[in-house]
DNA sequence: GCTATCAATGGACAGACGTCAATGGAACTG
DNA sequence: CAGTTCCATTGACGTCTGTCCATTGATAGC
């Protein structure tokens, strides 16, 4: 079997220098990318926006009407972002409020530099 | 029909304070959006990582050994790179060089705070 | 208890997304 | 010129995602 080796580079040249990426950093790409997905939906942005423009003062009912959407699939919406530990949510009563976890956006803002 | 309104708060003070988004806001939560969502990958957001790290260095043919996907995978995850407007490329003769234009992750990095 | 309200959940569906194999196109080599 | 190398594009495929509707759960007031 043994094929020949084809490694006929148009110059002598090297295109460019060897790139290596380290596991860890391999890592904390994934983590941000995880934050990035979160966030990376019109929605689920504008979202935390208003959360974070009305800190601890915004309850699910006053969200709905903001947006065309169901309040179902607001629900959803609010619940990927807790997922990702962008938002959490405190119950008073029937009402459930939405507030902001700095954490994981301040973490991708560093990031991006 | 008539259908009697049914607007029994359970308790007399609302729930909070009416909310409004401004226009304005939408439009720029939406352009965040497309770039959070553009970095919302692993494979883009390591992609990324590598190229700010090389700076103007880096040629395709040393990304594609850095993941364990073909080559056209990755090539069309750098064109959504682009068409975002993170990156850029250059062509020198037979390769491709990538590198980031770092308006838009600043922008972001600024929106996040 | 019963009823009303707010929020979360489950199911279903269309469309978007990530992936690959095959192909095409441009540029260099001999 | 033919052959090679690198990169982009196309078409196809399965999976994930956003959305809705209907329902359930939880809480409050009657």
């Amino acid at each position: 079997m043994a094929i020949t080796p084809k490694k006929k580079r148009p110059a002598g040249e090297p295109c460019c220098e060897p790139v290596v990426y380290p596991e860890v950093e391999r890592q904390e790409a994934q983590r941000m990318a995880t934050i990035a997905k979160a966030l990376g939906d019109p929605v689920r942005l504008t979202l935390v926006d208003v959360l974070r423009k009305h800190a601890g003062k915004v309850c699910v009912c006053e969200l709905v009407p903001l947006f065309d959407l169901s309040q179902p699939t607001l629900s959803h919406h609010l619940k990927k972002l807790r997922d990702a530990g962008i938002v959490d949510s405190e119950r008073r009563g029937l009402w459930a409020y939405y507030y902001v976890e700095p954490e994981a956006m301040e973490e991708l803002s560093a990031w991006l530099g």
